[in-house]
DNA sequence: TTACTTCATTGCAATATTACGATGAATCAA
DNA sequence: TTGATTCATCGTAATATTGCAATGAAGTAA
């Protein structure tokens, strides 16, 4: 019905599902790329990078702030963005564990 | 307007939030997490396993199998899944490649 | 054949997401 | 103060996703 049913998974999985959630939109993962790729805080030159309207990138800059994996910080009339590193390396770390479960071959399988 | 504007970003962009989409939901991962779990093929014990009802499981092994993910072969009435070793690996590096840039703290950041 | 099993598909309702125009809040410059 | 700039929020429309009952398709068993 649209609502996903939270409660019958574990905390891990839904855990894993929110976060791949952040990266399942081309603009988030463009967003992301480009605080990377720039050493510094990205002052909100986001709209001109991305080609989406400014509610559009305040959106999707609000649920990666949700999640923790950027900081923002006001400066004048200005709001720097950045990757948050600790919450960055957490995240990784969960979905890599479940990225790497290992793949046996087995004879008789499919 | 629920529409992504794919035509905006990159073939990579696109390709990551694709794969990434394919995790955002606890179902596909609980999914996924139990076809490695279970060293041969699943024979349709999916719906008891996980909570939900037959046609949605079928609805999610859909999306992960059209994305190349799983293989499902027939087998009699049943029908078999398991994990797609290759294009599991290839998944893994797309995403792998960008969960891993590295976070450079600067000094005047945020 | 008929009955049964297993899974896919259809159709629909409820909710979520995406996108943007309009507007508001906050700061700076003059 | 006024005006300009920057970004967040509100409101709304269009589309997507999730979930399931009902049904269909394909096989097995008798």
């Amino acid at each position: 019905m649209g609502i996903s049913k939270t409660e019958i998974f574990t905390a891990q999985q839904n855990e894993i599902a929110l976060f791949a959630k952040a990266f399942g939109h081309p603009a988030r993962v463009a967003i992301l790329q480009h605080l990377f790729k720039i050493d510094t805080c990205v002052c909100g030159d986001l709209v001109n990078e991305i080609g989406l309207a400014q509610p559009t990138i305040s959106q999707h800059l609000k649920e990666l702030k949700n999640l923790g994996l950027i900081q923002g910080s006001v400066e004048g009339t200005r709001v720097c963005y950045c990757i948050d590193p600790g919450n960055w390396t957490k995240m990784k770390q969960i979905l890599s564990e479940f990225l790497n479960q290992d793949v046996s071959i087995k004879k008789d399988c499919c």
